[in-house]
DNA sequence: CTGTGTGCAAACTCTTTGCATAAGT
DNA sequence: ACTTATGCAAAGAGTTTGCACACAG
């Protein structure tokens, strides 16, 4: 954290632990927000939300664009694609490795890839 | 229009015009407002979020959701993927049938596959 | 005429920002 | 002490909604 620039401040530390703590996390900024709360230690949802975008500058966590207006966080930040459950807010890696995409086309004159994003959108099998 | 259950009123038909007159296109509500007003009718913005999700709902368009807040309407419904360009806010097809997804995992227990959406994020080449 | 659609403004959701206070080093 | 972070509340962007008026059938 010191490596990056960024003071180990409490809130920080806190967040990092509940990030960190397990294994790959995806995590919107109010879900944090509730978490924080939910474990006895108060944050606000502006530090929050600042301190997921100093995380995700310093390269510990990286967004995922799934929907409209909701931004997650993710703290698997090597190359992999998602699935993403609608109704239910839930998105979760790909195990990496496995898709595979062909035949992308040339981008257009003048530009490059950034990055190819997959998402895979579920819903649950009425049954 | 009146197939789909929708009254052709002045304000739908001269959206329609707007999305359908060309090829495919990819626009976003406050986009298609501003074009209405410099093509000089009044629409409100409040009508044309109801028209563009009513021809969403009649499946004459579809939602592509390439990037945080903004919603993108495409006038081409058939199967296919998106280039994206970030700083322009500029979303266009990927010329269809050439883009193919292989070892697509099972999809968890207990869901089934939506659909699979990819955006190619592309930026411009600095020279 | 009757019912659906439109326009306006207010409400809402998610996110960002400004500024005074608190806390790290 | 000096500087950077935090918290709060207000502002902002995009979208939705409630309700009176307008218009299509």
């Amino acid at each position: 954290m010191r490596t990056a620039g960024l003071r180990p401040t409490r809130q920080r530390i806190a967040l990092a632990d509940l990030l960190f703590a397990a294994g790959d996390r995806h995590v919107s900024a109010e879900a944090l927000h509730e978490e924080a709360q939910a474990a006895g230690f108060s944050v606000s949802l502006a530090t929050v939300y600042n301190t997921l975008h100093q995380f995700t500058e310093a390269g510990m966590l990286r967004i995922v664009q799934v929907e409209g207006a909701r931004t997650h966080f993710d703290t698997n930040v090597s190359d992999h694609h998602h699935f993403f459950i609608e109704d239910e807010n839930l998105v979760f890696d790909i195990p990496s490795g496995r898709v595979e995409v062909k035949n992308l086309p040339e981008p257009p004159e003048g530009t490059e890839i950034a990055n190819v994003d997959i998402v895979v959108r579920l819903r649950r099998k009425v049954r």
